[in-house]
DNA sequence: TTGAAAGCGCTAACAT
DNA sequence: ATGTTAGCGCTTTCAA
């Protein structure tokens, strides 16, 4: 079933069809409607990859997911694929392990798909100029953005939140609640991605409030899943008995957290706060409900495929959006009890 | 950058160099390595819309899912894409919402991008056989079959859990602890879909222990989503206060029904036990610890795109595989005590 | 307003 | 072992 057999049951051309399948407008009303009505009868579906190989490219975009298995990835998904069907486009989904290349994967798709875009989540994003020049569409980071590397603002897009501003209103939660010794749970300090930029806040906000960093406050636990998260806590929890708050850069860190202490007779909030950030569903069910800063999911994916589109479309340039979290005070984190303040 | 430039650069024609990428037998080593010199040198990367348009089908397979909130699916989707990439596939990604037609979905998908095959996701198929043969090419269900269809077994293939068997199970293991009062949480009795499978499942397990159904213990929410759960849970909650378990149909219902219970003065599983059925991570996390019958999603996934395989190369035909649940004992399900046994 | 025809980049049959 | 060439189904000039 091609575009000859429905121009041959109409009894026109190909090109004909073809401009009534574009909307071209030189096309009378009577030989459209016939056309269409053929279309309709016979279900003809238009051979994409002919149409993508003349005009060089799909009507693709391209996610590249580095680390599927946060959580929060997953509510950023559902918004993107959304909005790209909306627009008209078709997306083709690809997740990598923590420690590969998002960019070299993302150059691969976009040369042998034709992709007319692209979009990040999770990746690092500290490239040098002339490897991110691979990229020969347009691209968005969404949830992140390039801050540790040299790419200039024009040459990509992202849609964030202000990681390390945030991670110090999460602290600064906590130090209000007269918390003093706060551990942090997290990836790494030095992974050249979210994690370490909501360790600086971290850091930026104890150093505000006059309190020295306390290197044995700081567990890392490598990757992002729970079950590490659960064993950076115990280890945590082994080696020190005087924290009084923990805050965990992720929401799923911090319900793996709230778990260890609860398994090692420590109550949630009384005997330890937990603060978290992200907001992802779960998180609104654990018991008690987590105090975290929510961000604003739908909004960051819908807001990245928009920016990419308007690329595409060539409707504007690149742009960088900040995005406000908004703090959903859970029952996770109490005020510190004069005599716990050790 | 085509095909052209590199037979140009090596002095060979087009043919060779396709022979080469294609790894036909008769290219003599020098000619073979010289040309991979120089695709490797140059990028090229093989513009896959003329590939595809010459074979008449491209190297895709689509992942239509409907519900993307279920976080069971999250966990399905990782092995799934894992398994079609390293068979040389890409992941065309799509998600419908529950009233949506998942048939007509990857119908659409399959004609305009020629995929070679379809997983469904979360899909009814309760269709009639005429409706599926739209789908000219393989397809799975991943995680239900076409229990309520008329579809003939070697028409279409399946993994899946035996889900009223399952439920059976995870209502016995009430049982076994002496509850006789047993509610269930599920999205819908009549859903023509998993839902009414597990709902079978637990009126069987009743009625073989002798136990009549109690229509106003059955709790249905329409959705598969927390709110709901929750929601349905307190509605639940305000309506009885004599039963002394619950079985909801999914884990993630399962965790939103801990809450709402927790939240309404009910101490789990003291006062309520709750068991689940999916194992999804975030039950591992629930305080107390999810009691539930964990889905082998890793193997079910991989399966799923095996079985897809072995259909599109022509190894196999159409098979179906149930796959077993283990049982894991948390926290949340204990033993009734004898005054409660009203 | 419509049609004829030239490609888009690639594969594979056929020729050498 | 290698080259020549005819399409795959579509869009888009160019001509009528």
């Amino acid at each position: 079933m091609t575009i000859k057999d429905i121009a041959g049951r109409c009894g026109v051309s190909v090109s004909t069809v073809s401009r009534v399948l574009n909307n071209h407008p030189d096309v009378s009303e009577a030989v459209r409607e016939r056309v269409l009505q053929v279309v309709k009868e016979l279900h003809y579906v238009p051979n994409n990859s002919a149409r993508d190989l003349v005009k060089s490219q799909a009507d693709d975009i391209g996610l590249v997911v580095r680390g599927v298995g946060n959580p929060f990835f997953t509510e950023l998904i559902r918004p993107i694929e959304r909005t790209i069907v909306q627009a008209g486009y078709t997306l083709t989904f690809h997740q990598i392990n923590t420690e590969d290349d998002e960019l070299l994967a993302g150059a691969g798709l976009v040369r042998s798909k034709k992709l007319r875009g692209l979009i990040f989540l999770g990746g690092c994003f500290d490239y040098a100029p002339e490897r991110a020049a691979l990229l020969d569409v347009p691209f968005v980071c969404c949830s992140y953005t390039n801050s540790f590397g040299m790419l200039r603002k024009e040459n990509y897009s992202s849609v964030t939140i202000d990681d390390r501003q945030e991670a110090r209103r999460a602290v600064e939660e906590l130090l209000r609640q007269g918390h003093k010794k706060i551990a942090i749970l997290l990836d790494s300090v030095c992974d050249r991605s979210i994690s370490q930029l909501r360790y600086m806040g971290y850091c930026g906000a104890l150093s505000d409030a006059g309190l020295a960093l306390d290197a044995g406050l700081v567990e890392e636990t490598q990757t992002f899943d729970m079950a590490a998260a659960y064993a950076g806590m115990e280890r945590l929890i082994k080696r020190r008995s005087d924290f009084t708050a923990v805050f965990a850069i992720a929401d799923a860190m911090a319900v793996a957290a709230m778990k260890a202490l609860h398994d090692n007779g420590r109550c949630v909030p009384q005997d330890c706060s937990v603060i978290g950030i992200d907001g992802i569903a779960m998180s609104a069910y654990s018991i008690p409900t987590l105090t975290t800063l929510i961000q604003p999911a739908e909004e960051m994916g819908e807001t990245s495929v928009q920016l990419l589109l308007d690329m595409i479309e060539g409707r504007a340039q690149n742009r960088h959006i900040l995005l406000p979290t908004v703090l959903r005070r859970g029952g996770s984190v109490c005020t510190l009890r004069q005599e716990d303040n050790r």
